[in-house]
RNA sequence: GGUCCGGUAGCUCAGUUGGAUAGAGCAUCAGCCUUCUAAGCUGAGGGUCAUUGGUUCGAAUCCAAUCCGGAUCACCA
């Protein structure tokens, strides 16, 4: 889906291309990079990358030992700049790559801080994400969504392209009403400032409220002979909720004042949560303004036979074709449902942004949703069609099943990120090395800190698998963490501030074991970001950068660079340390985590 | 019932365009701070890759069946 033009030819595409040009020579056939499997050489062996004979025992008809002697001699021979040495063990040819490559590179790219990102294209991407509602507060669920969101977008421009984030806030519908009449009925004319709360908890209150006293009215109808389904439609709160629903799409005047005081209540809120939490959208679209879009476009594909009317009047779309029900497009009142505004608001991004790609991040409750839209796009053939990604993520479960706002079983946004912060604080103090920062640069610290734990503690692991939250454990600050890197990464920025200027110009070129995985791993990075991209996926990041500072962490243990043997292995160890940092800090910069200078 | 997703160490997860002895973190145990930040390092134990069968030089990875868990199939959004 994305393709790039990379800024350096990485180690692992010159192999493949020296190899295919190899083979040419030595047996007059023309392969392809897909012909044989290039790997990572497992540390028990020498050597940095290993061709995979098998799949060309075939074609060639030798025996895995001739052709890696044959191939490995030949590379060695005609590609030294890349290539020093090589061995087989069983079909498994394993190449070191030259010293003087890993030395060049390091010399070209040490003070880059640009390094592995890839050149602007002329591509426009727009990734929505976060998309609330307004009747009630954000919860963990939501901070995965907007903390992939975000890191998609940093991702994708990193890969050169132009990125453009949006939100649509569910401002409209049933469950805002709920909230309205909740507070209608026993808010007494509180206000969040009256009670000194955030507006969008305030306001979420009042969505707990509602579901008590339905629940109430609920069980009394059932009390008194009434079915659980009729009373369910019966209960009086219920019934003035969707009279309220309907005054608000009459624009009620005294509705809609009251809808719109509410909303500002939210939208106070939720620009603190978002601020606190570094989410921001350069477009945001209101469902109140998108919920008539769509029907025009409905019109068209009705005159291009794509939809069909049913008598009452309802215009539906067969997708039984491709495996899928008949879904609805047109109410029989002609009013639009949720999946008509999206056609049509996917027609107005493109429209208005002249955007080339367009990335939604919605929970995979939605995938069938997600599934109709992109084939309705491709039905009515609207040029955007192929262009609709669907970032499909798994939901955050309590070790107690589901979250739940109805019933108040959520680990609130707002809540989490404090609790973080707290324990970054209660640790920090305790170890005591920053004794000296001021009260801003403390708070600047724990936030860092404690939020970058709960980003990398949610983006780690792959979006579209579930993950389970148990809010009885914290969440961890060693090993497998943000705070691991950042500790690693103040290490070294307080290593190269005590060691000054880097001599860039080296001669020797003797890697140790540690030095040269360090190497090997950096050159990676170019290779991963454009892997994330193209599989939307942050975990990816994740796990190399915590691999990287894992690695340079045995590498500061093992071996001292300002006390090194020789003066030249200093200066190798300061580079290899200077874009150990600048990988970590780049990588961390995709996940949205900021490290600290000193921690 | 149809469709889709998942099941890997006690726990949380990597690894699936088929490759060498399946890897991390947490937890447990044993070592390591007079030397660049111990939020660290080194080592140990811990596995029927849900089950069964198949494909082949080779399967956690591909195919089939089965079991378990979840999502979805609204004139809600």
């Amino acid at each position: 889906m994305y393709t790039y033009t990379p800024s350096y030819m990485s180690i692992v595409i010159n192999l493949q291309k020296s190899t295919i040009d190899s083979l040419q020579a030595l047996f007059g056939q023309s392969f392809s990079e897909k012909d044989f499997q290039v790997n990572q050489t497992k540390p028990e062996f020498e050597g940095d990358y290993t061709v995979v004979m098998f799949s060309l025992v075939k074609t060639l008809k030798l025996s895995p030992e001739v052709i890696g002697t044959q191939l490995g001699d030949h590379l060695v021979k005609n590609f030294p700049q890349y290539f020093s040495d090589y061995n087989i063990i069983k079909g498994f040819l394993n190449l070191s790559v030259a010293d003087n490559y890993w030395l060049q590179l390091l010399q070209d790219n040490y003070q880059d801080i640009c390094f592995g990102k890839y050149p602007l294209n002329n591509k426009r991407v727009m990734v929505e994400y976060s998309s609330p509602n307004t009747n009630k507060p954000l919860h963990l669920g939501h901070l995965r969504n907007n903390f992939l969101g975000w890191s998609v977008a940093e991702i994708l421009k990193a890969n050169g392209n132009t990125v453009l984030k949006s939100c649509i806030v569910n401002d409209r519908g049933i469950h805002i009403c709920k909230s309205m009449i909740a507070w209608q009925l026993f808010g007494n004319g509180a206000t969040p400032q009256s009670t000194h709360s955030k507006g969008d908890h305030f306001v979420g209150e009042y969505y707990v409220k509602f579901n008590d006293e339905y629940k109430r009215q609920v069980k009394d109808l059932v009390e008194n002979g009434m079915t659980e389904k009729d009373a369910e439609k019966e209960a009086p709160i219920m019934k003035a909720t969707q009279q309220m629903l309907q005054d608000w799409e009459a624009a009620k005047p005294e509705v809609i004042d009251l809808w719109k005081m509410m909303n500002s209540w939210v939208y106070a809120g939720f620009d603190v949560t978002y601020h606190n939490i570094g989410s921001d959208f350069d477009r945001m679209y209101y469902e109140s303004n998108t919920y008539l879009l769509g029907k025009g476009i409905v019109q068209k594909g009705l005159d291009k036979n794509v939809f069909f009317t049913k008598p009452d009047g309802s215009v539906w779309i067969d997708l039984t074709g491709d495996g899928l029900d008949e879904k609805l497009v047109l109410r029989k009142d002609g009013t639009s449902v949720y999946i008509t505004q999206d056609i049509g608001l996917a027609d107005q991004k493109y429209e208005e942004d002249k955007i080339d790609e367009s990335i939604y991040v919605i929970g995979d409750e939605q995938n069938y949703h997600m599934k109709v839209l992109q084939l309705i796009c491709k039905k009515l053939e609207v040029p955007y069609a192929n262009d609709i990604h669907h970032l499909s993520y798994g939901m955050v479960e309590l070790p107690t099943g589901k979250m739940k706002s109805r019933e108040g079983t959520v680990v609130d946004a707002d809540d989490i990120v404090a609790e973080m912060e707290t324990v970054a604080k209660n640790k920090t103090e305790e170890l005591g090395k920053v004794k000296d920062f001021n009260e801003d640069e403390l708070l600047a610290l724990y936030h860092n800190i404690g939020l970058g734990a709960l980003k990398f503690f949610l983006l780690r692991v792959d979006p579209k698998k579930k993950m389970i939250f148990n809010p009885e454990e914290s969440i961890d600050f060693h090993g497998f963490t943000a705070p691991f890197i950042q500790y690693n990464y103040a290490r070294i920025n307080s290593l190269l501030k005590k060691n000054g200027e880097i001599n860039s110009n080296l001669k020797m070129a003797e890697f140790l074991p540690l030095e040269r995985s360090l190497v090997v791993l950096l050159e990676q990075y170019q290779q991963i970001i454009g892997q994330a991209a193209e599989e939307l996926n942050p975990s990816v990041i994740a796990i190399y950068i915590y691999t990287v500072a894992k690695t340079y962490s045995s590498f500061f243990a093992e071996h001292s660079v300002s006390n090194a043997e020789s003066e030249e292995k200093k200066q190798l160890r300061l580079q290899i340390s200077s874009l150990t940092s600048i990988v970590i800090k780049s990588g961390m910069q995709l996940l949205g985590i900021t490290v600290p200078e000193r921690m």
